[in-house]
DNA sequence: ATTCAATGTAATATATATCTTGCATATGCA
DNA sequence: TGCATATGCAAGATATATATTACATTGAAT
């Protein structure tokens, strides 16, 4: 489950922490998901999606590499 | 989690139940996500959206009504 | 060299997605 | 009418996402 999570949230200055909080889980859920070990729900894909104003498909579809 | 995947299915004339087998899940799981009941994991939002020829952001993302 | 914030990682616990089975209903067709 | 297919629905079981807690590591700044 490869994604650009971790490159856009880094682009806007958050901590995982700071992401996590926005979006309702903790820190480690983030950690991991940046990752690619998790296989996150869709509804937690959304949150971090319009927390980081892009679309599920700018972080999560066809992700190069 | 309301979204486009049942009329996007009908439209390709597929059942529930072949979808759910292209996409290794029971009828069950199909019919409940389409009713917007179920906060499906990523990695099945992703096939089901291969499975229709569709992108994430067709089926997921901000549906209107 | 030391401190501190950010991140990695791991064990155990909890919540919930998904499965399994079974039955009900609706609809089209012979 | 009767039968077959597609779908809805519900209870209990299982798998896994996520929480919690705790400790380790890294890097920047002092």
């Amino acid at each position: 489950m490869r994604n650009n999570v971790k490159i856009t949230r880094m682009k806007t200055s958050m901590t995982q922490e700071q992401l996590a909080r926005k979006v309702g889980v903790t820190r480690q859920t983030i950690g991991l998901i940046e990752k690619g070990e998790y296989n996150p729900s869709l509804q937690l894909c959304v949150a971090i999606a319009k927390e980081l104003n892009k679309t599920l498909d700018d972080l999560f579809w066809e992700v190069e590499n």
